[in-house]
RNA sequence: GGUGAGGUGGCUGAGUGGUCGAAAGCAGCGCUUUGCUAAAGCGCCGUACUCCAAAAGGGUACCGAGGGUUCGAAUCCCUCCCUCACCGCCA
């Protein structure tokens, strides 16, 4: 959420840096929030002076009574006071809700040295690591070896759950879990994460606090009975974990990586990208999310962006980092790097994550502050990036590793966990 | 799910209709005293919004949340949430 007074104090330069997301609705809501401000802290001024005037005046009455004085001419004033208190009251509260709305529905500030485009052909690499595998023999993909060695299974996942779900099996649910667990040892053995396990069900005014909601509502899954919805990501629950709290400057940063499923609807991307495993209502991942002081975030968001590609690194597959330009930007970012695997078997690029700094966006919603040196309260910055998607991460790594036998040889690093060598 | 007891500032804890944004203590900060430590004394010590060009300084709101009664609510009434205890159910 951006702050208000941003926007009241330097409107044009708000309006410059978000019109470089692309989407000319959002300057109109700026100029429309500066309108519903004015009328508020107007109404709310007027209302103000009235609670002044009938808190004076229900004083004087308790003096009077004391004295043994009538009071039915100033009580005949006040319930008069009251009466347009209530009006205010309720104009107050329409226009501070009204306030409240556009606010949550404003993206935040790209950077202001972010790169300016339109879309993610836009977007500008930043570094590449490895090399494309040198693959002898026919390169399948990672459904045909998949459905070869029994990995996963899509068919009887549809049986189960309709499509765009998926049921790995055999040895392919224990890579899955040996992936997990390495990961989780490795950020939390070399790179200082907290590990955590949170609930995978969630509160609206978390999903706000995240900024999933109010606007993305059609792409998460909501169980409309209590209320609670399914996180899409594990950084809804691990970055909420500290909302509505006041941290110590000395606790900073906090480091948290958690191993959770995400549920997406992923409404209107039917079709797109979702042969396989790819693109599922249903994925696992590993995620990293950092609380930092603003003065380290972007400290905090290169390093972590390192502790993912790590992974990637230690399993030897070859990927490449871009940065998100801003019109590719997601909603409340300010800064994202993407690490994206290589796939063999789709012959290109696979997002498995995607590093953002929030800097204050998600703090300000869910009122995640801390104590600086000088005792004043100021909002946390929020980071958090994949420390990897899993399926996608499963995909390029079968293909990868897929041997002119028909085997898949497993990356020595990753053999303790899965407890052979080879998959045939 | 049932019954009972609770939810007040960083913490402990007083406050059952009127000058209560809230006693007192602890913790914290500053000053005085002091060779140091300790102790004592004095003062400061919540958050948000808002008014003023700004500073200084005002104002309003907030005692779990939301409604209600009243001229006036931390205090009375209703609903909900949460915590604790016991009972029931249960992996």
């Amino acid at each position: 959420m951006l702050d208000i007074r941003l926007i009241r104090e330097q409107p044009d330069m708000v309006k410059t840096r978000i019109a470089t997301r692309g989407n000319a609705d959002d300057v109109a809501k700026i100029d429309e929030v500066l309108r519903v401000d004015a009328e508020r802290r107007q109404a709310e001024t007027a209302l103000q002076q009235l609670n002044a005037d009938r808190k004076r005046l229900s004083k004087e009455i308790g003096g009077k009574r004391a004295r043994g004085e009538a009071t039915e001419e100033i009580e005949t004033r006040v319930r008069g006071i009251g009466d347009q208190i209530a009006l205010l009251n309720e104009q107050t509260t329409a226009a501070d809700e009204q306030q409240k709305q556009i606010l949550l529905a404003l993206p935040n500030l790209p950077h202001p040295a972010a790169t300016i485009g339109k879309d993610a052909s836009e977007n500008p690499a930043v570094r590449s690591w490895g090399e494309k595998p040198d693959l002898k023999g026919p390169v399948l993909d990672h459904v045909a070896l998949g459905t070869k060695l029994k990995l996963f299974d899509p068919d009887r996942a549809t049986k189960l759950s309709g499509s765009g779900f998926i049921c790995f099996t055999g040895a392919g649910a224990k890579l899955e879990r040996a992936l997990i667990n390495f990961m989780l040892d490795l950020h939390t053995r070399e790179h200082g994460y907290l590990e955590m396990s949170p609930p995978f069900l969630v509160l609206r005014d978390c999903m706000i606090g995240t900024s999933q909601l109010p606007k993305f509502e059609e792409d998460m899954y909501g169980l409309e009975e209590n209320q609670l919805f399914l996180a899409p990501t594990a950084e809804v629950p691990v970055t909420n974990f500290h909302r509505e709290e006041i941290l110590a400057a000395a606790d900073l940063p906090k480091k948290y990586v958690a191993y959770t499923p995400c549920f997406r609807r992923e409404a209107g991307s039917a079709g797109r990208e979702t042969r396989g495993i790819i693109r599922v209502h249903q994925f696992d991942k590993v995620e990293l999310v950092k609380i930092t002081a603003p003065e380290s975030s972007y400290t905090e968001h290169e390093s972590l962006t390192a502790d993912a590609e790590r992974v990637l690194q230690l399993l030897g597959l070859h990927y490449r980092v871009i940065e998100l330009c801003t019109g590719d930007l997601t909603f409340g970012s300010a800064k994202t790097y993407d690490i994206e695997v290589w796939s063999p078997g789709q012959n290109s690029y696979l997002e498995v994550s995607s590093c953002s700094n929030f800097e204050e966006y998600q703090a300000r919603r869910m009122n995640l502050r801390f104590k600086d040196a000088e005792g004043k309260n100021r909002f946390c910055h929020t980071l958090n990036g994949s420390g990897v998607a899993l399926p996608r991460l499963f995909a390029a790594l079968i293909e990868s590793c897929q041997q002119p036998d028909g085997s898949v040889r497993i990356p020595e690093k990753l053999q303790p966990y899965f407890g052979a060598a080879e998959i045939r």
